[in-house]
DNA sequence: AATGAATGAGTTTTCATTCAT
DNA sequence: TATGAATGAAAACTCATTCAT
């Protein structure tokens, strides 16, 4: 039901079709909920040669996993002028991960929602995308603060938590911004545009992160400069 | 056989017997996978009464997403100072639910990864329950605003997302603080503490919504004061 | 829910209770489909209790059979005036069975619908009792032949036969009588009353027999006596 | 292993077995107590694909009772020739029923006994199909009662209420006839044969049904012509 | 006289997967 | 390249029945 009936495809192009099919069905059910009926039915083609092409249904999730990956890390990073400053390649990059996140909707919640949460096999491997990402986003931020000239303030580990930090707030805000329109009281702005979306994360981060490079910290009760910071471990 | 066999137990410790079980259950090996099986194993009874006491797969998740959810809120809420300034009403919050995820990361993971991906029955409720913490930073947001003296240059919408940033952060602070060990290439630090995390979140949001609310924007190229400001739609 | 919880009943009043709760869920649900629990529950009492009294569920249907086939047993033969002719004998008896079903429809249902079809321990009774309401009537047609001076023409078989033929067709009207309003265009009638019932039975069966007793058959073609009269085998 | 093992079978022909082995387990043990692997194994089959092909036991009962019903009609149908006087026609039809129900004694037990004791879905079904044939004899006595010239003494309802009786009293000597051996006395002979079946049916009814053509009803103490007819109600 | 707590054994149903063509 | 036919294994759920009090 889901393609026009076409037979003698050639088996690259009925690759896609399977995958295609399989990303809008893990994606709509989860990994578990997911039949390889429904994705065979989806796809346009009996359950025999989906098994006869993709091997599993543990490989075809893990083969929707690498590919939408990839096409994930190659949105962002065709967003990213390597030659350009840390903010502009931050901005980049986030502008195209939230283009790309409204664009694929499915892929993106297969990676983001089902494949972290079925366990070993597959948690792992997107986790790795994501730590690559994360390094990424490391090592701008790293980068930054050089730029700023930035005295060696910055922590290595309070540069990864602010990483990590970006990265999740960047995922909530794609989140939120692909929602449903019911979201909200004022009805009149029902999603946010891949721009604003990024343009709130560098407001929120280099704002952040100015200040931190400053050697500001927000310390109970006040904000306070570098020398009177208080620990973060014991 | 998890728990050690104890015979003739009340109706209501042997309910929360059945929930703890099916938390570590779920969080394990998410809705689908769980099986009553299990759960009744670990539990130390027979599947039947699980049926008995709690209806349903349906209704026993749906109950521990209830009673998971009511905990965290209680938790935070507990963390917060309802008189004082916003600011440290943020930090209490933050270092109530840092703590909370890392002492019960069983029911954080069932709320925050199993319930979110599993459609309709379960994906509202918790949507519900995230909806009112993100509703309360956003009022805690709007009162620092205030309390700043802003003058109402926070449109509401900044707010919110600026809200939904911050709880996405949150988010993934305790994900990785709570994390495998095997994290990163220096073991020596494995997690965050629940107040580093907080400061971490602090640093980050606070510092940037203090600029904000001086009317800084960041646009591409440089970091500008709201005179300059681009639209954000558009 | 059923009965007004009161404690501490005398075990033969509680029996009873408990029977009447069976035959109502019994002719609701069928023997398979009533569970112990729902019976225990309009009986207002636990289930261990039902065990206690009625053993086994088999035996509680057991049980239930008898005290229904003997009450309907005793409602026909009160109707019966032992001493009178045949067929005031058989009237008399058709009303009472009638009147009987109409006011017990569930003790009616689950001897006429339920016990018949749950294979051999209870069929076998049920059948019994059957046996010997068609036996009751054998022995009334054929009396009614001899006070007819009905010279033998009627065989035995022949007259089992009618017996047969009489019994299922009062179970058939019995049926209808007591069925759901919405039968028929006419709704004018909704029902037939006992007596009536009982008139249409006399009216079919007595004209008939007086025909047969009087050596008339139908073959196919004509109505002819007893002379022409064509082999009922072979 | 009920049928020999035969591996790829078209899938009609498959479900033709699959239902002949529901018909045949469902006579035996009802609807409740028939258990799917009981028939997938007397089909030859695993159970998924007796659910594959028949969807549900609810949706295999019902397929059964449409095919059996509808093979009852067929039978009877073809019994009767159209043309003929009324009388003939119920011969014919009678007949055909006798035989049928000899000839397929689970099909008539499925329809007779266990779907209409299993509450709504099934009930409504047989009821349907049974209301069909009590019409069909209505109008056929209506018929009959115009052929021989009756004045319109009998009425409408009269002439139902007769209908519902035949039809029951068919189905009772259907029953008997078919019933095991050891019933009755004399077991010298066993059954009765369609042809005697029906014959004891047209007796018992057909003249039974001419004498109320002729006005006479049968009334407590003498039989009487219509004039001292007593009315039916109150 | 009566019950809250508990279960063994079975039911219907689903699903990933393969065979034969 | 492609599929109709078929199944082993396991899941959710139910129920008659008993134990301990």
């Amino acid at each position: 039901m889901g393609a026009v009936k076409s037979k003698r495809v050639p088996r690259a192009v009925r690759e896609q079709q399977m995958l295609d099919a399989a990303v809008l069905t893990f994606a709509r059910r989860g990994y578990r909920a997911a039949s390889m009926d429904e994705i065979a039915e989806l796809a346009g083609v009996s359950k025999p040669l989906v098994y006869l092409y993709l091997n599993s249904k543990e490989d075809l999730f893990s083969t929707v996993i690498r590919r939408e990956s990839e096409a994930l890390m190659a949105a962002v990073s065709a967003a990213v002028e390597p030659g350009e400053s840390a903010d502009r390649q931050l901005w980049g990059g986030l502008r195209g991960f939230f283009a790309y996140t409204a664009e694929h909707p499915g892929g993106w919640a297969v990676l983001h929602q089902q494949a972290r949460t079925q366990g070993e096999p597959f948690a792992h491997e997107v986790a790795a995308v994501r730590g690559e990402i994360v390094e990424f986003v490391t090592e701008l931020l790293g980068a930054a603060a050089k730029e700023a000239g930035c005295v060696g303030e910055l922590a290595e580990r309070e540069v990864a938590g602010l990483a990590h930090a970006l990265v999740g707030a960047a995922e909530s805000l794609a989140e939120w911004a692909n929602c449903r329109t019911d979201e909200g009281a004022s009805g009149e702005w029902a999603r946010l545009s891949a721009k604003d979306a990024a343009a709130t994360m560098m407001n929120v981060v280099w704002a952040g992160l100015g200040r931190m490079m400053g050697g500001e910290r927000w310390v109970p009760g006040e904000l306070v400069g570098h020398e009177s910071r208080s620990g973060t471990r014991g």
